[in-house]
DNA sequence: CTAGAAACGACAACTAAGGTGTCATTCTAA
DNA sequence: TTAGAATGACACCTTAGTTGTCGTTTCTAG
């Protein structure tokens, strides 16, 4: 193929570890890419997730872990826009999953808090994921698969940059 | 967090690696997920790519790796449907990136194919992408991120096989 | 050689997901 | 205190993708 022969001719002295990092990341990112896809869908007919960008379970996990934080807080950790978040926590509020509390920081963004209900549904969905996830895998070794999950956050850190660097 | 409790208990008998294993797959594939949805947003800005799922690039890429196909067996192996993957074909076609061509084993079903100027735009695209990708990755090593995109891709299939199985 | 089943292309809604824009209000910092 | 940034609220719109249907063509089994 000839998009093979791209980057740095193999018959000069050029070291040519350069291409083929490049080459295994380039494939790394199409594996991750089709991987996504394949979870979605196995999320969809789970009915664990309806969608992941601005869905629900990422933004209940960002308040499990991190606990209350306000809207435009948890819109800057996640791949969405602020407006996107805003609706979503109302609409999760109208759900009683989410509470509003008062932000001492701040009078009117308020800060975003899981209810006990809400709680309560993250475990529940936290519970299925985990059913799910330990029929997966059989072959492959704790460790090797914590390795890979470091390595594809540190690529998608690297990625993360380099996106807001082009503004 | 509550939610870490669930499964075995760690104080009864049970292997403990079994839930730890399972908490791992799951991390993995939260991660591979949010690890899309940037390498998406970077595509975006690049205009590398519009979209993933039912997009040109791997449609393309499709054809350029294992030459001409029909519409039906590129939405096989695609996370989207026939009907989107006739769309696509067809405005490839208008756009005289891909040609149909006779199909020796149906006269209905065209084969689809990369014209000329369709290979050029794949490799170009290729090669935004290597150059792309050669800019990530810095402290990684080769092998470990070949062995990353191994264990992604027996995770992209477990998830499909169990997907399937969902019907 | 036929009849029924499956695959295919074409087309048309329909839906979901999210982006973008705007405006009034509130906070922050010079 | 005042200019500028951040926030909540609301509306509109684009895009991607699904779903359904229909007529035709091809495959398969008897």
């Amino acid at each position: 193929m000839a998009s093979a022969r791209h980057g740095t001719d193999r018959t000069t002295g050029a070291d040519p570890n350069v291409d083929g990092k490049a080459e295994a990341i380039a494939e790394l990112m199409l594996e991750v890419a089709q991987c996504f896809f394949r979870i979605r869908a196995l999320g969809q007919k789970t009915g664990l997730i309806t969608s992941w960008g601005g869905g629900a379970f990422g933004f209940m996990r960002s308040l499990a872990l991190l606990g209350p934080l306000t809207v435009p807080q948890i819109a800057q950790m996640r791949p969405t826009s602020r407006q996107r978040m805003q609706r979503l926590a109302d609409e999760l509020a109208a759900e009683g999953l989410v509470e509003f509390i008062d932000n001492p920081k701040h009078r009117r963004s308020k800060l975003v808090q899981l209810t006990r209900k809400g709680a309560a549904r993250y475990d529940e969905l936290n519970a299925q994921l985990m059913a799910i996830a330990s029929t997966m895998g059989v072959a492959l070794d704790e460790a090797d698969i914590r390795k890979t999950a470091a390595i594809v956050r540190q690529l998608s850190d690297d990625v993360k940059v380099r996106s807001e660097r082009l503004g």
